[in-house]
DNA sequence: TCCCCTCTTTGAGACAGAGCAAAGAGGGGT
DNA sequence: ACCCCTCTTTGCTCTGTCTCAAAGAGGGGA
């Protein structure tokens, strides 16, 4: 059975009245996903949207030339899958999990009806999209002004305030991540990623390992990100 | 005098309902802009939100270290400055005019009252934003996994589609660009989009001159931009 | 426990594009 | 009509990063 005030809880629907909830819990279907797999693929037709309850996901596209690229992660609690709701009717990605996962899933359908008849929900969700457009041109600027060294530190000080656990005074990425992954977040090769988190490890910054990342000087990172000027 | 048919006409308040509507227009202003000056700054607190009814802006951005980054350009129609109602407080960005150009404002708490009010009005901004973010990704998977000219194709393809004019065979961006501004939204120098300009034009592709760009074979920067496996 | 597979590290060479420099060239203002 | 200022073009050098190559290294499965 689906855990309502879990649903309840959800920051996203927030606001909403107690039929709408209802309507929302009735239709809900919940799936695992073990690590490695995905929710749905990139240019499937779009026919549900999710919630992510636990877990973690990577999203990545394909290029047409075959390159990778992880548009982002999505964390507990996030709202994914809903490009529909924005006009589009395949899905732009493919979400991969991490680790374990679980969803709740309804028939994008739903998406339009809660919208019409909730304005609090849409309001929510306008935000919801508004943030990750900012966080979208926050990386376009990156991408477009900075070098790699910078790039690399600002997708690692997100890792950390969207997916990091504190042990003392250090912050551990909470998922698998690869050097891979880190150069697909960022348009860079794994070499080059791997050989700046080598180079972080001689100064201190970090400690790495295998899909492993541990932040030791998150003040030291956010220096080399350089969005604070000197 | 506010002209009401210009105010009903803009997709962005389609199905606004008769109050709303002589609400907005009560409480609009409007401004004009000479080319070159600015609508707000960047990083001021952001009072007012605007819909652009004649012109063409340039969005630019200043990052810490004083590099410039064009974050999109405003045509007309266009929604633009309502950061506040994701949730910002301070504009993040600068709207330049690139020529001479008309907006109307309104008071920012007016947002909000009439996305409480108006469920197809959030829906509207809602994809509004939405397909916005689309074409960031768009943008960012680009900067990703492409090199410079195939980035330049994109944009001046991106800059045909909402900003061309035809004539005859020809697409003329119909606003001045300088190469300066080609590449502050590439992420490259000007000298490098010049040097793919000059050779696009060797080519036949476009045709190129002071703060002008006309695109004589579209379909051929298409297949530069490469978005299209072959 | 061992082995294999995947992920990571490191080296060396090549190259796209940045940076620096300077010479055209078109337009607007006087 | 001229001049100046800004924008554009083009050459050369330098370097950050990619590419290619190969050697560790950690973990999971048998």
């Amino acid at each position: 059975m689906i855990d309502r005030e879990l649903v309840d809880a959800l920051p996203i629907f927030h606001g909403l009245d107690a039929s709408a909830l209802d309507k929302l819990l009735a239709h809900a279907s919940q799936r695992s996903h073990a690590k490695g797999d995905t929710v749905f693929q990139q240019g499937e037709e779009a026919t549900h949207f999710y919630v992510l309850l636990r877990g973690r996901l990577k999203v990545q596209q394909v290029t047409a030339d075959g390159q990778q690229f992880i548009v982002r992660v999505v964390n507990p609690g996030d709202l994914f899958g809903f490009a529909m709701a924005l006009g589009r009717t395949q899905y732009p990605g493919t979400p991969i999990a991490a680790v374990d996962s679980v969803t709740l899933a309804w028939p994008m359908g739903m998406m339009n009806d809660i919208l019409q008849h909730n304005p609090t929900f849409a309001i929510n969700t306008m935000q919801m999209i508004g943030q990750r457009l900012d966080a979208a041109h926050d990386r376009l600027r990156e991408m477009s002004t900075q070098e790699v060294e910078g790039r690399v530190a600002h997708a690692v000080i997100r890792l950390a305030q969207e997916a990091g656990v504190k042990s003392g005074s250090e912050i551990r990425i909470d998922f698998p991540i690869s050097r891979q992954d880190i150069a697909e977040m960022t348009g860079t090769t794994l070499h080059t990623v791997s050989r700046i988190i080598s180079h972080w490890e001689t100064k201190g910054l970090v400690k790495g390992g295998r899909q492993l990342l541990v932040i030791a000087d998150l003040a030291g990172l956010r220096r080399l990100a350089g969005d604070e000027a000197s």
